[in-house]
DNA sequence: AGTATAAGTGAACGCTCGTTCACTGTCAAC
DNA sequence: GTTGACAGTGAACGAGCGTTCACTTATACT
């Protein structure tokens, strides 16, 4: 098999968070020399399935914690997928810039529904105090917290629902915005 | 500082994938002896910020590829939020298990507008040539690719758009099933 | 039968790892 | 001023690392 090997390395590394040794990859793979190990490894670096650095340790490269992107899919009218790769992505990085400041809710009620953000959704928020207009965001209206558009004309700032059936707020004593939304997340 | 320390080891991480080593951490801190690396890092074990496997290398813990879940944010009528750690997830675990079978796609068209897939957004799926009735798949029907819904009673199977704009499809030839969606994902 | 190629074993190598120890400097408490 | 805790230095250790070498076994081609 061309890269049983590297889907069983794949599997330590997610179990693992890390790359296993030689003497790991042994009891692994079934070998009893660490020199069978070591030619196979060098065939999944020549096969650019795994990388070393600068001394001597395994990295994890491509195809670890990444996703092939295989470009666009028709939800109109149906036509023929270009399913070719066209890159590979990192979930984590793709979603997440300064992690430090970054959180998840899971979001309940329907008042940005219209923004198709339902209830059940998570997203994925970076802490801010400041935002641009019509940037959705997690605020604290007069002591109390929720997701709405922002809104801002000149010195006049208010929250704006994505569902008709709901009003625009205006703050009476203090609108403070907690975090922007950067993401939506739903799972099936 | 208490976490100056973490954060670096965290940067670290998320740029090599990997855990520095001893002597990686003196140029990373700026100490010159290892001793002093070892004395930190004792600390940050005791604060349960990193851990230790079973012989002597730092494995990454809570915090590194794991984001808070704070909990619930109201999106209808404001409501207090409980902003209090409920766990960490870990983006990459929660949303793809079968890793070999998972791919993306960017979704066009707005044939799947009432299930709040639109334009723009990425579907994360999983390869298979079965689905249930109701799931959302990635199929080809008559030589040509979409999403909808798959649909199927008795032995009668068709798809159907969330979009009241669009008619359901029934195949004339073949209809295979190529993948069922597991999460959507919407950046902004 | 004979030989070349590939794949695995087992022992050895030097190097870096994590850890330990003895020592030095700094600051605060008494 | 002495003491004690704390933080960092520098050298040393045994262990495990990745790598290399010489040897064996199996498969395939003449």
């Amino acid at each position: 098999m061309r890269n049983e090997h590297q889907s069983k390395i794949e599997s330590f590394y997610s179990a693992n968070k890390r790359m296993p040794s030689y003497s790991e990859m042994t009891k692994l793979f079934g070998f009893k020399s660490k020199n069978a190990v070591f030619r196979v490894v060098e065939k999944l670096i020549d096969a650019g399935m795994v990388a070393k650095d600068h001394l001597g340790r395994l990295v994890p490269t491509q195809a670890f914690g990444e996703v092939p992107m295989l470009g666009f899919i028709t939800a109109g009218l149906p036509a023929t997928v270009e399913e070719e790769l066209l890159e590979r992505v990192n979930l984590d990085d793709m979603l997440i810039q300064k992690k430090a400041s970054t959180y998840m809710l899971e979001v309940d009620g329907d008042s940005m529904i219209d923004a198709h953000i339902e209830k059940g959704d998570m997203v994925l928020v970076e802490r801010a105090n400041t935002a641009k207009d019509m940037q959705i965001v997690i605020a604290e209206i007069d002591g109390e917290f929720t997701m709405k558009y922002f809104r801002k004309e000149g010195n006049k700032v208010w929250l704006e629902p994505a569902n008709k059936k709901y009003q625009p707020l205006y703050p009476e004593h203090s609108l403070n915005i907690n975090a922007v939304l950067k993401a939506v997340i739903r799972k099936y």
